[in-house]
DNA sequence: AACAGTGGTTGACAACTGTAGTCGATCCAG
DNA sequence: CTGGATCGACTACAGTTGTCAACCACTGTT
């Protein structure tokens, strides 16, 4: 196609997006509702960032009836991996540690997180503890 | 003075800051060389950038003969933890997990950042296991 | 004291963002 | 089919960002 550089999300789209990923789908007015609510957006402001989206490619649309129903072109986590990976990029190395110490004191991990992460850990561990 | 609402840094705004962060303490020609090899900028956009910094309260300055003596005036960590909630904050939660993820597997860390993150988890293992 | 360098301040300008209203096409109810 | 409700496209506009050059003040040198 033709997304060799997918532009960056605003702040305001993260938001719109974070909300048709939470939907999985959605038409305009589901997505007006819990825009309006959270961030006090008018409608106007969400049509704007919808259409920024489509034309940024991340969203994809398909007619029915009236409008479109929406649905994310891009995984969330695959644009959060893009995201994590540029804020990995802005820090100095030694920050990286008490970094991500600080978002996993933050995040609301699952059994399954943790154990993916534990593993990922002792892994790491394992390689680099065959220096002298 | 007016830090109340630190304003978030633009891109380009990370990358001066990454060098200052990075020497701790620089004056303008330092910054500028850096700059230059690593974004192809020009010593004029090296300076507004670094007013711009000034002007958010990302950097502090020290008069010296002619120019100054920049540091931050925030530490690194402190200011990528507030991005890093950002990020997460966007984040759909079924997200953390992998997201975390991700970056443990992308970060270089040390041993102790390793033993950090590991008695981090288990602690959060412990405080969840204890349900059913 | 005059000058060349270095560096901060300003001004510029196009592109991108945040916010939102208008307008014409379309759909559904009557 | 007619009228009201929706919706997407387009327009608007101020503020931010990315990029720089021009200008001016200060420094250190000769």
């Amino acid at each position: 196609m033709h997304d060799d550089k997918p532009k960056d999300l605003s702040a305001a789209e993260w938001k719109v997006m974070k909300i048709v990923w939470e939907l999985k789908k959605a038409v305009a007015r589901e997505i007006y509702a819990i825009a309006g609510e959270r961030h006090d957006w008018t409608a106007g402001t969400v049509k704007t960032l919808l259409k920024r989206l489509c034309d940024k490619g991340y969203l994809r649309t398909t007619k029915v009836g009236n409008g479109f129903v929406y649905r994310p072109a891009r995984s969330a986590i695959s644009v959060l991996r893009a995201a994590a990976d540029t804020l990995l990029g802005n820090a100095v190395p030694e920050a990286s540690g008490p970094l991500l110490a600080h978002m996993v004191e933050k995040s609301a991990l699952s059994e399954e997180d943790l154990d993916v992460l534990q593993k990922l850990i002792d892994a790491k561990k394992k390689a680099s503890g065959g220096k002298t």
